[in-house]
DNA sequence: TTATAAAGATAGTATTACTATCATAAATAA
DNA sequence: TTATTTATGATAGTAATACTATCTTTATAA
């Protein structure tokens, strides 16, 4: 039995749900793969329609403006993300071995998943780690969270927060230091393949090495506090 | 005697040096003004030049693009903090000190240095926040690494590295460790005012509890390892 | 069968991101 | 001093971007 995974959406990131067709499934699909090849600022709505064999106004139904849509496969991202941390962490007992698992998590490339046909969860990683902070860094970042557009991001990190106190309900920075691992997870690994010498991993560029890093820097803190 | 800094700049990242003239001071300091008030998406040459009173050619005479100037600005910044740590850290024997000193550094709001009468530094410390990694995520990265157009942000992780390790010369992350420290003080500075639950920051909304997470997550982990 | 919603086809507009040209004023070199 | 280079100003033009609008066709649902 193959089961087909669902992460729900804030309907206000789309104007049509692009999950209800298969027009919707293929913008997603192949702005993952657009965006990925020549990165978001010279991403168009154009190309993207000359790429899935639409127009532009199809596109323009489904999404307001890529910046829109650029934000939903971000939460799409950390919604989907969640659900592969509170599932691979579900039975673990040890605190810190679930972190440990949560920075594994956070760091690894993953394969694609077959229970998401259309989204290529490997290449959605790697537009998160280059793009994915563009999504909150505007200005405008103040109405798109009145909106709750970064609830999903929001609620990772509530819960790595959370594991985060298991390990020490004592620590007194749990929610600064839950986004700095995803953030810094994301940037070393960006630095790692493009501007090797602002980290220590320039030989390897392994993901086992940022996990190190990670898993160094968190537990001293936990522990000492 | 009033001084004069000059930083001196990557020759690349200009069509004509703006230092040189009057108009190319303008373009700085307005620029700097504008992307600050309407961020950096929305920023165009036209707007720049009706607010200079010049004409968009007149500021395409000093750069090729409004990226070339965002990576200019933030270069410019980079080379300037540099010289900040260099001079605050000068006579500093312990580095476990200099490294708090470049910390607080690194996490303050600097108010305007009169030294550079055209670029305000406090505006541009905001500007560095939300926009400052947008210099380099990018699909050209490597191309304009090439050219050097990071060495100063380069420069000043390896210095922030050095003296990670005179604090302890087996930690085996200092590199990775300064840029996160960099990275770090913006992003939970943006956080802490746009997306404040991802920080334990929300109420006190003051850069020196930002100082002291920093300070914790540092100092443990090279106390311990 | 009819209504209705989605998609396709086409057109049009304002803005953006430039490039090109020519005139003029100011600085400088012969 | 004049001649010449150099910076700026003024204006025009172009291709691409970021949309909006409308009309037709096709699929689906009542």
């Amino acid at each position: 039995m193959k089961l087909q995974l669902q992460i729900k959406m804030n309907e206000a990131l789309f104007l049509r749900n692009p999950e209800s067709s298969v027009l919707g499934k293929k913008i997603i699909q192949h702005s993952i793969q657009l965006i990925y090849k020549n990165g978001f600022e010279t991403f168009t709505f154009k190309k993207l329609a000359e790429d899935i064999g639409t127009t532009e106004a199809g596109v323009y139904r489904y999404f307001e403006n890529k910046h829109r849509l650029l934000v939903y496969l971000t939460a799409w991202y950390w919604g989907w993300l969640e659900f592969q941390i509170t599932y691979h962490t579900n039975n673990l007992q040890d605190p810190s071995v679930k972190l440990k698992r949560v920075i594994k998590l956070l760091a690894t490339t993953i394969e694609d998943d077959e229970q998401t046909s259309h989204v290529n969860e490997g290449v959605l990683h790697q537009i998160i780690i280059s793009e994915g902070s563009k999504a909150y860094l505007t200005k405008h970042v103040g109405d798109d969270n009145k909106q709750l557009f970064f609830k999903p991001y929001k609620d990772l990190c509530a819960v790595v927060g959370n594991i985060i106190l298991e390990c020490n309900p004592k620590y007194k920075y749990p929610k600064s230091l839950a986004s700095t691992i995803i953030e810094i997870a994301h940037f070393q690994n960006f630095f790692m393949n493009n501007l090797p010498s602002l980290t220590d991993f320039g030989e390897a560029k392994e993901e086992s090495v940022i996990i190190a890093f990670l898993n160094d820097l968190v537990f001293n803190s936990l522990e000492k506090s």
